[in-house]
DNA sequence: CCACTATACGGAACACTGTTCCGTTTATGC
DNA sequence: GCATAAACGGAACAGTGTTCCGTATAGTGG
């Protein structure tokens, strides 16, 4: 094994680089959504195209490493909601929690539906790392009695993403169509 | 008045040239989606480019002509249905359709949730003669105590939309999340 | 400190979109 | 038939994502 610890030299320019990459996209993405065209990206990084392609095979695995962060956190959330909040009321703030972030990023829900097998790294990465935070919420409130259990996490969590889309949320609240599907969630 | 009932000659060949065009298009669409690229429906059809821009201003407007007919055969279907069921089941009978409707055409949800401009023409269509077919019903499903009448019935449609875009419906039964929307309307 | 080489860079070029433009063809009315 | 306005075809334009390759350079062994 030449790879845990101590082998390739990764050149510091393509550090710095990757970085810029990062960055800049961030920020274009926060001005134009994630449709924003590579060269955009690239030249608010200072760097051509060619560097842009270098570091991500394409423009969805760049969309997938600005959003990594933040989708940890939102998986993260779910724990810590679970240990302050009963379960129902911890999968609701943690359901409002993933509509603003959805929201918040322009085009993101648009690209997940897209179907473009382009985006494919973009639900691959949010199942991966939100389905089971939001199974672990459903669980819960399963458990409790609050909620019925036969719900798909990851059905629940693309149609939360389907109804997001296009929710200003001045106050933070989940737009009413997704407050309906909570409702139907209810035991009966 | 020059325009009521004698006067432009509609030439032959362009009337022909259309209605080969709107076939093309319903051909193409069913094959490969909404997103088709323009010059294979040209193709299709037997025409160029320019034939198929003469008669329609955009893509999206020749979408919008294909889907016309059937969009007025299923908000006509609103009136039918509650005059043969009871409203709540008219109600649920209804949106079935239009759920299989909407996951019948390939790319016709990611058209209405894509917020492209281009694509302006469809969500009016569908809104416009739509939304009040499911008013009717959703009225008389909420005068009937069976539902909330709190409900916007273009929020609805709209996500009823949304979240119909992956349903197979082998069995022509609505995807789960939307019967967890349903559910959701119910009186409490 | 220098030379050398693998690495990384930049941006022109390609393939594919939707849409426009305009020279050519043709249906229609006389 | 002829003239003419309508309609056509497809080349051309603008804007995508992505690839390619000649050039520049960071890191290294002498």
């Amino acid at each position: 094994m030449t790879s845990t610890t101590e082998p390739r030299k990764v050149r510091a320019d393509a550090r710095q680089n990757l970085d810029a990459l990062l960055t800049a996209a961030r920020t274009v993405f926060a001005r134009a959504g994630v449709d924003a065209p590579a060269r955009e990206i690239a030249t608010e990084a200072g760097v051509g195209v060619g560097t842009l392609y270098r570091h991500f095979p394409n423009r969805a695995e760049l969309v997938a490493a600005v959003f990594t962060s933040e989708i940890d956190a939102t998986a993260a959330a779910a724990g810590e909601l679970l240990a302050e909040h009963p379960p129902k009321e911890a999968l609701d703030l943690w359901i409002t929690r993933f509509t603003r972030f959805v929201a918040t990023k322009q085009g993101l829900s648009a690209a997940l539906r897209s179907g473009d097998p382009a985006f494919d790294a973009l639900p691959a990465l949010l199942m991966g790392k939100l389905g089971p935070a939001l199974a672990s919420l459903l669980d819960a409130a399963a458990a409790a009695g609050d909620i019925r259990d036969d719900v798909d996490p990851l059905e629940l969590l693309q149609a939360v993403g389907d109804l997001s889309h296009r929710a200003p949320s001045a106050d933070g609240t989940p737009n009413p169509m997704v407050r309906l599907l909570l409702d139907g969630l209810r035991a009966r």
